[in-house]
DNA sequence: GAGTGGTCTAGACCACCGT
DNA sequence: CGGTGGTCTAGACCACTCC
């Protein structure tokens, strides 16, 4: 009757690692005891040992050398680029203190450049939210968002208190990935006034597209980021 | 004798779907066969099946759908930032023809910045490299890129023909992951006549820090590349 | 309820690293 | 050589989606 599902033994497992990594039982470049060792203390099997080990070499925090062992890694840029599609979040790690100003929400027929994006047919609609993110009150970010109003269902003209993500999570569409591309470019006058900076500053353009759990893409972004606002960080991997 | 390591099932059963989707066998959106059929016709267990898959799920090729099937997706950007570490190969799958003019190669103690990026003690030494990279002739890049003299050994002073990540492998380090800050900056007049963009003209820099298999720093670079040389895209992912 | 992917096990053998 | 991670299997049961 009480809802709360029973988190797999893979998660379980990472969480547990993953704390130790971050109390400090576990320092950069501690090695750890092995699979083995590691399946009895679980009680689990070695097959989920390895599960919860590789997920959190994916995610930077292991590292596993054939025939030596399994080694805890310097940490990882948690709010990293590549690993995190909430700039609210990534605004937040950097230490700062997260704060928006909606410059407007509409809704109208898409154009035919975001009917591409978003795969929409001629004459839907999205609604347009145009803000500045900001950190310490300070302009960070100016970013104009497009939704396709079909994901948006009943939460269509809702407040945005939240985050679009969590509107979006809430209409069934979990957003789990994105492509962005990013370009340097110098602010014109409007982004000058919008973004308090000089005219002719340096900006970090990124336009993006996420996607739900269904790879369909649920909304188009355009941001234009203060150049030393905070950190953009990119883990990059080898191809496989 | 003849050395050819088998490779493993995984992999051949990875390699087999990404043919099908490289050859037009498996169209975007298309359904796969459920894991039971995939583990008979490859005359596998559904666990090797799975991990095939998983990894193509990793590398944004397929997407599943737990209860309704395993989905071929949009195909991913292959050139992305994030999924890959050498700016050659980028600049290759953007369609131009990569070339590159050495204006410097040194051998010196490192920087302390140097150092501690690179975690040498106090007297080591560092290779420095200062390159133009270019595509279809045009500078797109200006890089300096410094590896400590210890992890180059031999190879230390021999021409740098290849890539830096070819040596870097041929001395035993391969370069499987890497960290790397992005910020729009405005060209300087060394910059501008280096690249061939006006003074003030957008750039983006990104500072590097390359890692091998044993997550040891192996080279750290600064580069500064022309606004719209070639799209910079970044993979993004939501957090585990 | 049928079909699908998600989790988990116990055991086996292989490949690589260091001594 | 012993210790480690890497691969693979056969089978079981669970959870979700869609009809």
């Amino acid at each position: 009757m009480s809802g709360g599902r029973r988190p797999s033994l893979v998660s379980q497992v990472r969480t547990e690692l993953l704390q130790e990594i971050g109390d400090g039982r576990l320092l950069a470049g501690d090695k750890l005891p092995n699979e083995y060792e590691l399946a009895d203390r679980f009680a689990v099997s070695r097959q989920t040992v390895r599960e919860a080990i590789q997920s959190l070499v994916v995610s930077g925090h292991l590292s596993r050398q054939r025939g030596t062992g399994t080694f805890v890694t310097t940490a990882p840029s948690r709010h990293a680029l590549d690993t995190n599609v909430s700039y609210t979040a990534m605004i937040r790690d950097a230490g700062l203190e997260p704060g928006e100003t909606v410059l407007e929400v509409l809704r109208r027929p898409a154009s035919a450049a975001e009917a591409r994006a978003l795969r929409l047919g001629s004459g839907q609609e999205v609604v347009a939210v145009e803000r500045i993110r900001r950190g310490n009150d300070r302009p960070l970010i100016y970013s104009r968002d497009r939704i396709p109003a079909d994901v948006l269902g009943d939460a269509g003209q809702e407040r945005l208190s939240d985050s679009l993500y969590a509107m979006l999570e809430a209409a069934g569409h979990r957003v789990v990935g994105a492509t962005a591309r990013l370009l340097p470019v110098l602010a014109d006058r409007r982004l000058s006034e919008l973004l308090q900076v000089g005219e002719g500053a340096p900006l970090l353009h990124i336009h993006q597209v996420d996607r739900d759990t269904d790879d369909v893409p649920v909304m188009e972004s355009d941001e234009w980021h203060v150049a030393d606002a905070f950190d953009v960080i990119v883990n990059r991997r080898a191809p496989l």
